[in-house]
DNA sequence: CTTTCTGCAAACGATTTGCAGCAGC
DNA sequence: GCTGCTGCAAATCGTTTGCAGAAAG
């Protein structure tokens, strides 16, 4: 399980595709070349990606794949979409497979950070949403924490 | 100070307008006719408002207009985009206006309620956003909470 | 051979922008 | 008048989709 600021390859290849493939058969769609390669790309990035920076770091892709697999990945639960401040779309592999966490969003350049999420604040954020299921009916699947600011680059 | 969950009108007209006036001055604007339409539609609904429901609420108004002064109120702090998990942003007053609180996404239908913060969980918030500034270097200056799940309506 | 996936190019749709007319000072 | 705001219509651009050929089984 990868913690940010772990630069380079935070996720193991080989597991990653392994689940991918068991998620996708059960799917009822299969690894391909492509979809792999979307899975690699993601498992080796430090923070979420957005569509250019995919078709950045693999140039053999083309964009509608790209575009159309990530939707197949994230209807198979193996990828996730992340909204920052910006006008892209970006995607990470689902928290199964990198451990829960948060974001760092700079709300000057855009840019998006993995944080691993601490154990108080978890309990803190479950029992506020157990709060407001008793409350409000609202059922809460998961949660999304964003800190939005300045990072050490533009700040 | 409002409070989420309060339907109907939950912020004074009076106050929001003349909060509004005073920051677009200070930003060097007027408020105009369209301007304070869009700053009372914000204020009179108790959740973030997508630009057809403005333009459904106003139908005075051109679309390019509220696009347009939206921008505007949003760099005069005014007003705050929020982004859910639907391809619509939402609009919604400002928290110096509103008071802080947390969002509600539906995962199935894309509707946005707004829920207070407590007091507890902002101290874990706030205690997490110190330490992650002291590792990283990154300068937290508000962040967002969403809780995404069903709401009561669709599950 | 049938089904699924791929790449290209065209379509889509939320948002942005150019421009001419109007309102405020 | 001069400046800034408005509305209309056209442009923009991230994303989606139609379709014909390639790859998998």
């Amino acid at each position: 399980m990868a913690v940010a600021g772990n630069p380079g390859h935070p996720h193991a290849a080989a597991d990653v595709r392994e689940s991918a493939a068991t998620r996708l058969a059960a799917y009822g769609q299969r690894l391909t070349a492509n979809r792999e390669a979307i899975v690699d790309t993601l498992a080796g990035a430090s923070r979420p990606q957005t569509i250019p920076e995919i078709l950045d770091e693999r140039p053999g892709l083309a964009q509608s794949s790209v575009y159309r697999n990530l939707v197949i990945l994230e209807e198979a639960g193996i990828v996730h979409r992340v909204l920052g401040t910006d006008e892209f779309a970006r995607w990470e592999l689902a928290e199964h497979l990198t451990g829960h966490h948060h974001h760092l969003i700079c709300a000057s350049c855009g840019k998006v950070e993995d944080v691993p999420a601490s154990a108080g604040l978890e309990r803190s954020v479950a029992a506020a949403a157990a709060a407001i299921s008793r409350t409000t009916g609202f059922r809460t699947e998961h949660h999304r924490l964003d800190l939005v600011g300045l990072c050490a680059t533009c700040s």
